[in-house]
DNA sequence: GCCAACGTTGGC
DNA sequence: GCCAACGTTGGC
């Protein structure tokens, strides 16, 4: 079983919004960058795990725990012309962005930026590299466990 | 709002 | 295939 780190914006999908959803599942649509989608059709499995990530806010970090709850399959949104990630040269033959679906964990403390940029165990982590914009990164088991562990624990503390 | 960094586009 | 221009991301 394979980590992961998944951008959201608050704005589009939080993590309060996500666990009010049906099932606390939701199709991670919306992503239009290569190297994130073919992360969801090539390397993702059903049963990784993966951080959710609120970004482009006031508190960017790490907001939960998701679960990826289905293979990947084509978004839906880059055939619907009303979407704002509408794609022209998609095709229903030949579909261009796919995304998987993901169930909600748990949601946690936010873990924010700030702490895991001060967590050495974390120096390496793909997503706090510098100019680094993908919206779903790999996590390696130690990056798991070290954010799994402050997120038990209350901010500030040592 | 700023800006660094990156990805994509399109002319050639 | 190169690469300049442009658009986007995302923290601050």
């Amino acid at each position: 079983m394979r980590h992961w780190l998944m951008k959201s914006e608050p704005g589009e999908l939080s993590i309060d919004a996500l666990a009010k959803l049906p099932r606390r599942t939701t199709p991670w649509t919306g992503v239009r960058n290569y190297t994130a989608r073919n992360f969801m059709r090539d390397a993702m499995a059903v049963g990784d795990l993966a951080f959710f990530y609120h970004s482009s806010c006031a508190q960017p970090g790490v907001a939960g725990i998701v679960r990826v709850s289905s293979a990947a399959h084509p978004d839906p949104t880059q055939f619907d012309p009303v979407s704002a990630y509408f794609d022209p040269k998609a095709t229903r033959d030949s579909p261009r962005w796919m995304c998987v679906d993901v169930t909600l964990v748990e949601k946690t403390r936010l873990v924010a930026i700030a702490e895991l940029r001060a967590t050495k165990a974390l120096a390496g982590m793909v997503t706090l590299q510098r100019g680094n914009r993908l919206s779903i990164t790999p996590v390696t088991p130690a990056e798991w466990q070290a954010v799994v562990r402050l997120a038990g624990r209350k901010p500030g503390t040592a």
